[in-house]
DNA sequence: GGTTTGACCCTAA
DNA sequence: ATTAGGGCCAAAC
């Protein structure tokens, strides 16, 4: 199993309405700081997917998202749709971590 | 195989 | 506290 399949079904196992950030599945899988590869896998994923990518956001809780299939916008839609708390601040979005962020037991 | 590229993260100024 | 720069890891060239 290589290291995008990884990181997809880690994400799949995320319960709705919780999240992670890139940092912390990087060191789930990987040895520690692999938040940039966890990001390119990410950024790999088709349009139309099971893995809830909505889900992985930045370690401020910060949406960090360049995609034009996937605007930031529809990444909020998605996570309020599940319930998530999302702030809008200087045009980008935040989540609180401390409230909604998962830890694997 | 060396080089480049990122939906990141940490450190220093 | 806020901003700049460098480093990390895994694919694609």
């Amino acid at each position: 199993m290589n290291f995008y399949e990884q990181v997809y079904a880690l994400v799949r196992a995320i319960p709705r309405g919780r999240v992670m950030t890139y940092g912390q599945i990087a060191g789930l899988i990987s040895t520690g700081r692999a938040a940039r590869a966890v990001g390119w896998a990410m950024r790999a994923l088709p349009e139309s997917t099971d893995v809830p990518w909505q889900r992985v956001i930045g370690r401020d809780g910060r949406i960090t998202i360049v995609n034009a299939h996937a605007p930031k916008q529809l990444q909020v839609d998605l996570l309020r749709g599940e319930s998530v708390v999302v702030i809008k601040k200087e045009g980008n979005f935040f989540v609180d971590l401390g409230q909604y962020q998962w830890h694997t037991e």
